[in-house]
Parts: C-alpha cells; structure tokens; sequence
DNA sequence: TTGAAAGCGCTAACAG
DNA sequence: CTGTTAGCGCTTTCAA
C-alpha cells in the first residue's frame, strides 16, 4: 500500500484537492462541515503529508543541522539534548552529524546538510583554528550560529563558554578563602578551553597577589 | 542570492536541463565534453543540488530516524556514534530522536519522521512493554529495527545485548574461580537490561551450587 | 547524445 | 467558500 496522497482523500472527500490542503493546514477559508469531512477522510484513510514536497513548495525544511565533533564526550550529547528540546519546542528537528574530530567529514556534511536545505546550522567547529570554514560558511547564505566553540573574529554569532572567567571565578573563589597555595588540574594544554581557564586562573593569582611557588599547574 | 537551480547550469552550459540532471548524477549517455562542462558550470554557479525536490521524485530520503530515550545516558551516544558511522558509509544521514524516556514524544517523533518520509526507522523503545507500538509501527510500512530493546513478541529485526548471558558470564567467571561468596550490584530492578542481568547471575549461581548465604544482591 | 514534456505531492494565487 | 491552475526543482520516459 503506497502512501496516501492529497489526492487520495480529496477523492474520498468529495472536494478538490487543494481544499484539502486548505483543510490539513488548518488554513482560512473552509467550511467547517468541509473540513470535518476532509479531517475525516485523512483519518480514514491514514494519510501522512510528504514533507519533501511541502519543503520543495514551502522552501523550508523545518530541521536544523547540528555538527558536533564527539557525541561521546558528555559534553555534546547535553548540549544536543538541550538544542533538540528547543527545536522541537519551535517544530524543527534536528540532524545531528558527528564528526570525530575530522574536518574532513565536518566539510562533507556542511555540504550535505546544505543540499538537505536545512533552514539552519549549529556548529562546534572541531578546529582550534576555524577561520577558514568560517570563511567558506560565508559564502552559503545559511543561517549559522557556532556553539562550544567560535572562530577567532568570525561575524557570526556563537554560543560559547567564557573560558577565562570560569577559571577566574574559580580561582578566585579559593584564593577568597585564603588558602596557602592552589592549584590547577588540566588534562591537556592544546585544549582551548583548558587554556582558558588557566589564562583565568593565572589572572585571578596575580590579582590575588598569589606567587607562583603558591601555585601547582599539573597538566598531562 | 538565491539556490541555484539545474535551469541555471543548463542556460550557463547551453544545454537543456535535463542533460544537466544526468551530468550532475553521472548517469551515461552524456558525451564527456558536454559533462565537463555542465560539470564546470555548476562549480562556477557553485550548484547544490536540492534534495527535498530529489526526494519527491526519487521517494527516497537517504535519511534514517533514530528515536532513543536518553542522549544524556553515555551508552546511547556510543550507539548513536556507531550507527551514524555505518550510515555514512552507506551515504544516509542520522535524524536523531531523543525522548527522554518520554512516550507521548516517541509516538510524535514516530509521526514526524513518517511525514519526513525516513527510509528506515531505527527505535530503540522507551517503555518496557512497547507492545503496543510495536503493534502502530506494523501499519507503517516502513522499515524498522529495534535496538538496545525489542518489544515482546515482535515480529521486527532488533539488535540487543543478551543481558542473562551477560549476567550468566560475569558470574561464572568469578565462580569458576571458586569464590567463597559472590555479589551482584544492580541500580534498579526496575531496568529490564538489569533484571536479565540478574536472571543470568541466579542460574549461574544454580549451576555452580553457590548457595543462597553466599549471594550478596543489592539493588537500589 | 540530446531535448521536450510529464509528473512526484504539495501550496498559493486567481477565478468563480 | 471552493475549484482550477501554475509552479517548486528534479528525474525520467519518449522522441528526435
């Protein structure tokens, strides 16, 4: 059994198709026995409207890519959760693309998504130095927003941590309680973020007036 | 600037259009010369090809639904990381779902990626007895496994752990190491996956002669 | 090897 | 209020 179309219930309702339309759409302009009788025969009859070909007329997809670089850092299956939530809230969904840290595939699926005609893309570029995809995301005429992290001096607009103050408020929240000496866990110094919070750190110490033999850096 | 169209090539490359569509898609009987330069008219015009319009015609999305219950719940991400990977090979995209454990949005997401018109559906069910659903996806007519979880008594492919064997294994293991006592940590009896667990332990418990005195269970 | 034309399922004028 | 018609961008016969 092939799926149903527009047609399909415009026949078993008795109207012309595009009164249908009007019907499903929840459009003005239809008598409300009419309607009752097209909602009637969609039931019947199961139908499902072809969301390809609403997208083609309608030029909207009514999803959003988001590309991420590791669904398997907690980090990003929250920050998905949270995103989808939103669109769903506003009727979009969501394709998410994870890339592995590869900026190969990051590529691909820019392309990709763009062919699926996304009405918009979420990313955390996995490039420390994005610059050039954002460049090349210029040219697309694509709504786009980073998220995690942004290029250096992108136009665009991003959702991102601040690095710095986190690690400032946190240093600073120690060295406030008068601790003897504080220290600094970082599981990697080519981590932006990481780098960030010891930039905020460090900040806070020399506010702080704390010396460096005060402070223990330990990063692998 | 809006998209490009294959009638954009086709007037840049003085050729008709559907030339161009049997260019772009590497479909025969196009002379090379012509292919190259329908080829090097859609780099110049940077042409994207729209894919909801090939969906409508091809009735083929390239695109699979994947609905899980919790992305927050680091074994889901793993699953979703594995499944995007073979997808990608196979040149289909991800929808990912996430629930939250809730049904009433398992069912409207199953809604959603119909209309989307998803090849394939790929569930991983958020109720313990999915019988139910299992029973709406049958008049679906679309494509779909279970994974991670699988309705009683389905009648769909599913893919999911062997949770008694698991169970049954792990205490063996230990067991056959002539333990004197042996214990079994489980969150919930409430979790399906944990109570096979559990199920597996016992036998393997019966089969090893361990007595009740030496089984230690806690669940929270 | 190429072009013309029909049609995928739907929405949106435009008429009645 | 309802129907007719013209596309959306693309693939695919069918002719030339």
């Amino acid at each position: 059994m092939t799926a149903k179309t527009i047609k399909d219930i415009a026949k078993a309702a008795n109207v012309s198709y595009s009164t249908v339309s009007r019907a499903v759409n929840n459009r003005p302009g239809v008598r409300e026995a009419t309607r009752l009788r097209v909602m009637e025969a969609a039931e019947a009859l199961d139908y499902r409207p072809n969301g390809p070909a609403r997208s083609l007329v309608n030029r909207k997809t009514h999803t959003i890519g988001l590309i991420i670089p590791d669904i398997t850092n907690p980090f990003f299956p929250e920050l998905a959760s949270a995103i989808e939530e939103r669109a769903q809230a506003s009727d979009y969904s969501l394709m998410l693309c994870n890339t592995g840290w590869d900026e190969h595939k990051e590529r691909s699926f820019i392309t990709l998504l763009t062919e699926r005609r996304v009405d918009g893309l979420l990313i955390a570029p996995s490039a420390h130095t994005a610059e050039e995809l954002d460049r090349e995301l210029l040219r697309l005429s694509l709504p786009v927003v980073y998220v995690s992290h942004a290029p250096a001096g992108t136009t665009r607009p991003y959702v991102v941590m601040d690095d710095v103050l986190g690690g400032m408020m946190a240093a600073e929240h120690l060295l406030q309680q008068g601790v003897g000496s504080i220290g600094f866990i970082g599981a990697t110094d080519e981590s932006v973020s990481i780098a960030g919070r010891l930039a905020g750190f460090r900040r806070a110490c020399e506010r702080y007036a704390c010396s460096p033999d005060q402070q223990v850096v330990v990063l692998e």
